[in-house]
RNA sequence: GCAGGGGUUGCAGAGCCUGGCCAAAUGUGACGGGUUUAGGGCCCGUUUCCUUUGUGGAUUCGUGAGUUCGAAUCUCACCCCCUGCACCA
């Protein structure tokens, strides 16, 4: 049995005495590998085992390829995460006390974490403990956490630079908002952790008859404002006129929303009424410029968009339904006739089982939706949603237009141009609500709001030349996986403005509005760099790091002296950073998960490219997969969530660094499980048991089991590197463990005993596990007898002359005959009451291969038996009978040849073998000489098998 | 809705870019057998159906259509699932 932890506590002492890890300038080619920062605010667990360690094993691969490689680690304590948790701890909070009980803290650290500088110290210690059990190779001196100030002058020289270039934008922005405490709410700051989702919706105002006055609508649905035929409104709300800021006129709008309303735009409210009384007027379509009613409808809320509905009973089956209501109400409709302005197959687009029968009759889409739900204007609220639901997405998807100045265009295309037009005539405007399916709460309890905030700082992500460059960088740089590079490119497109500030939280505070603090997403953007010199100024006064050092160190811009001389730094430690700047970052990988893909790494690009020149632009994205746990997502309230460091301890560092890093490829899901983990603990029992075993096994000469056994091992080297470069470690581990074991089987089996083999062949395995089961790999490393490290030991190249394709399908053979025999013995025995005494295997002669040469590049019979009458070699009528039955299945006529003499070789020399893996005596005879009635059919690779 | 990813034989998961050698790797589970035979481990076999002194046939890779001599692989349409959508790290 494998002692893990004793190996892992040996060698990670070795790796710290040797200072393989601390990485200094010298002539070999650099390599800087990054991963995300860890946030210290909660030990880590097994999830984070993939970014970070598929990182160690990339590193660990360059190393072995001759690379300088530095892989350092910072955290990540801007933000509101350390300080939220404080607060949290300070109130006693038990669902997170009981999460850090889980993780094995004593209650008396816990009771000390009120403190955010304690928080930070004790979360920092207590990761890079687990790290440093992981095995990561982590030069650790180079440390540092985002509130460091040496940090922050960093971000604020960074913020210089982008308001310089004109990326930074102060204007509106629509957040979510709490009137009570005056505060944005984001998912974390509502009741049940819900996120407020805020949606642009346009407003359409509608003009009263004889008046200056406009009743505003909101929809989603504006192409069909010219099937409105009236509006509604709630006839027992309050509902007020107002002025609106900017707008011209007054505006009618329900008492409840205006008052959300009041949050986006200024508004003066001029007088109040009932909603009755809005009843008797009537207002202009602005499409059609008709005349149309105001009708009470029954589900207008007061509270939604502006509290006024424009009724589309052509296409809405709510307003179909709330019409044919009052008209059995009594209520006079005439006059109001539904429209039809789209023309749409009903169940085109749906799931055919919802819809209980297609109308025939669609001259009224709204109606004939609520049929095809067996409903008419009687049907519940529940079912006139589905049907509303139905309609408008089969609408967007597959309605043409059928209203005049529009025929035939998709809805979706309708949708903008007539947005358009009423935006630009002034009938339109947008106006922003929350979509969520019932009110959300503040945690204070008060309902959020939707907020336009002013005097927003943001940076410019949609800067038109920024973002070319963006596009047009990602094409040469490596991105791993190959198919995340279309997500990039999506959200380098995507990413437009995004806020930069906040007014709570940890962090730096923005430059050019001191009260605000530069959100925590964005003061990390180019925070690698800073790894490059945060050892250089540890005793360098962050005061005196001010831009003129960043520029020399980072751009090379300015005189060595002249800075010296304004920042008061010595001139040996900017030189020296200088230069370790310029060493390291050039070849760069940057590992993250893949939540990032839309905002840390697109920011990560983006802001490189505005900062940097060009030749300290990322070279390299790679984005790894999540962990699953036993097929599951790990998460608290499914209480599967294993800590690290406990979970090391329990099955050993290397069995779950291969589950986790090994188990799947990039950026596929990981399982960590059970049976997994006893797989490759099997496996590493194997090998080390074969190791020992191997010790007595004897040299001698070379055989062709010996041969095939190099000829997997230099193809396996050679397949390995190419993946390695990809970073698919499935590929690679499942070829250097799981294969490989099968391979040393298949070897012992057909009594390959060469300790010189055997013990090469785990060396070479030693070295390319060593990136992801470095322990393990060490250890054997030092069973095969070698004293130096394994972790710096290079990577072995693939010696091509060993590896030999005919050598291997000499083993092949030999595999299939065994499988075909086996299956024809179990035949007879079953069939045969007689026991079977022997076996014949007869080899096919030679004239057959020759005609399979011909077979395969003449294909046609004639031709073919031209040549067998030239030849002379063979049996006319065999012949014949060979070629045409060969020729049915052309395509299984094999491409490689030997000779009978050579496959009959093969079989002689495996003849022990084959007899053992049947258990009875076995003949090996030439089709020519062979007096079994069986011989005919022997085919070249294929030998005829007769047993009796 | 928009964007990205995906739907493969019990499960997991390759293959798809570069069509044929794919009834489809590998792992795992299940079943049967073996092993100085409790279990486990290890070894062998089976694991879509039919057939069989054999290496054969039929039907399969979300659904439907198409291109092709030939499609899991290419094209189109549709259905379903996962993830993200911003001030939140």
């Amino acid at each position: 049995m494998i002692n893990y932890k004793e190996i892992e506590e040996k060698w990670s002492k070795a790796w710290e005495d040797s200072h393989l890890f601390e990485s200094e300038i010298d002539h070999k080619n650099p390599y800087f590998v990054t991963a995300a920062f860890p946030y210290p605010n909660g030990p880590q667990h097994i999830g984070h085992l993939r970014t970070y360690g598929t990182a160690d094993a990339l590193s660990r691969y360059k190393r072995m390829k001759g690379y300088n490689v530095l892989y350092p680690m910072g955290f990540h304590a801007t933000g509101t995460p350390v300080l939220a948790f404080a607060k949290r701890i300070k109130s006693g909070d038990k669902g997170l006390i009981n999460d850090l009980k889980v993780f094995h803290i004593p209650e008396e650290e816990i009771a000390k974490m009120t403190d955010p500088v304690f928080i930070t110290r004790y979360f920092t210690e207590e990761i890079q403990r687990g790290m440093k059990k992981a095995g990561y190779s982590i030069d650790w001196r180079r440390k540092f956490v985002s509130t460091d100030p040496a940090f922050s002058k960093m971000v604020e020289w960074q913020f210089g630079i982008l308001n310089k270039k004109g990326y930074l934008t102060v204007g509106k922005h629509p957040v979510g908002w709490c009137p009570n405490e005056n505060n944005a709410v984001g998912m974390h700051d509502t009741r049940r952790d819900v996120e407020p989702e805020i949606e642009k919706v346009t407003a359409i105002k509608f003009r009263i008859e004889n008046s200056d006055k406009y009743a505003v609508c909101a929809t989603f649905r504006p192409e069909t404002v010219g099937g409105v035929t009236n509006l509604f409104v709630n006839q027992n709300s309050k509902y007020v006129s107002c002025k609106i800021e900017g707008e011209d006129g007054e505006y009618i709008l329900a008492k409840a929303a205006s008052e959300d309303l009041a949050y986006q735009f200024k508004i003066e409210v001029t007088g109040e009424f009932d909603g009755k009384e809005l009843l008797s007027m009537r207002c202009i379509n602005p499409e059609t410029d008709a005349s149309i009613p105001i009708f009470p409808g029954f589900f207008v809320d007061e509270k939604r968009g502006t509290g006024l509905v424009m009724s589309v009973p052509g296409h809405a089956p709510f307003d179909y339904v709330a019409l044919e209501r009052l008209r059995n109400e009594g209520y006079d409709i005439e006059g109001v006739k539904p429209i039809k302005v789209i023309d749409v197959e009903i169940g085109r687009a749906a799931a055919p089982s919802e819809i209980k029968k297609i109308p025939e009759n669609r001259d009224i889409p709204a109606m004939a939706y609520l049929e095809a739900f067996g409903a008419d204007h009687t049907a519940g609220e529940d079912v006139i949603e589905l049907a509303t639901k139905l309609e408008y997405k089969e609408e967007l998807r597959a309605g043409r237009m059928s209203i005049k100045g529009y025929e035939g265009m998709g809805v979706g295309e309708a949708r903008k141009i007539i947005t358009e037009k009423l935006k630009e005539k002034g009938k339109a405007s947008d106006i922003y609500m929350l979509m969520n399916d019932s009110q959300v709460f503040c945690r204070c309890g008060f309902p959020v709001v939707v907020k336009v905030v002013d005097n927003q700082w943001f940076i410019n992500y949609g800067d038109k030349e920024w973002k070319d460059n963006a596009r047009e960088y990602l094409k040469e740089m490596r991105v791993l996986p190959e198919k995340i590079r279309n997500a990039l490119a999506s959200a380098i497109d995507w990413i437009d403005l995004r806020a930069v500030v906040r007014s709570q939280g940890l962090g730096t505070k923005f430059p050019f509005d001191k009260e605000k603090i530069i959100e925590s997403l964005s003061d990390s953007t180019i925070y690698m760099s800073f790894y490059t010199i945060s050892n250089t100024i540890k005793r360098v006064d962050p005061e005196r790091l001010k831009p003129e050092f960043f520029d020399f160190v980072f751009l090379g811009k300015g005189e060595l002296e002249s800075v010296s001389r304004s920042t008061g730094i010595e001139t040996s430690t900017i030189q020296k950073s200088r230069e370790s700047f310029e060493y390291w970052y050039r070849e760069t990988s940057r590992h993250s998960g893949p939540d990032l893909i839309f905002n840390h790494l697109t920011m990560y690009l983006y802001n490189h490219i505005a900062v940097f020149e060009k030749e300290r632009w990322p070279k390299q994205i790679v984005v790894s997969g999540v962990v699953l746990s036993e097929g599951e997502k790990m998460s608290k309230s499914l209480g599967n969530i294993t800590p690290l460091i406990e979970g090391l301890e329990e099955n050993g560092v290397d069995p779950v660094r291969a589950v986790v890093i090994g188990g799947a490829d990039l950026i596929s899901d990981s399982d960590y499980n059970y049976e997994a983990i006893n797989g490759v603990k099997d496996r590493f029992e194997y090998i080390f048991g074969l190791c020992k075993d191997s010790e007595d096994y004897p040299a001698g000469e070379l055989k062709n089991i010996d041969f095939w056994l190099y000829s997997r091992m230099n193809k396996k080297i050679k397949a390995a590197a190419a993946a390695y470069e990809k970073l698919e470690l499935r590929e690679v581990f499942i070829n250097i463990l799981y294969n490989s074991v099968l391979e040393l089987k298949r070897y012992t089996s057909r009594g390959g005993k060469n300790g010189i083999v055997i013990r090469e062949y785990l060396s070479s395995m030693a070295l390319m596990m060593q990136p992801i089961t470095p322990y393990v790999a060490e250890e054997l490393w030092h069973m095969l007898g070698n004293s130096s490290l394994v972790s710096s030991e290079r990577w072995k190249d693939a010696d091509e002359s060993m590896i030999s394709e005919k050598i291997e399908l000499y083993e092949d053979l030999i595999e299939n005959l065994i499988h075909d025999m086996k299956d024809i013995y179990l035949l007879i025995s079953k069939k045969s009451e007689n026991n079977i005494k022997n076996a014949r295997i007869i080899v096919a002669d030679d004239w057959k291969r020759q005609l399979n040469e011909r077979i395969r590049t003449l294909k046609k019979m004639p031709e073919i038996m031209e040549f067998v009458k030239k030849d002379n070699a063979a049996n006319m009528e065999k012949a014949s009978k060979y070629v045409s039955s060969m020729l049915k299945k052309i395509e299984s006529v094999p491409v490689e040849n030997l000779t009978q003499e050579e496959e009959f070789e093969v079989y002689m020399q495996a003849r022990n073998y084959i007899q053992e893996a049947l258990g009875i005596a076995v003949e090996i005879e030439k089709e020519g000489e062979s007096e079994s009635p069986r011989a005919d059919r022997a085919l070249p690779l294929k030998p005829s098998v007769d047993i009796r």
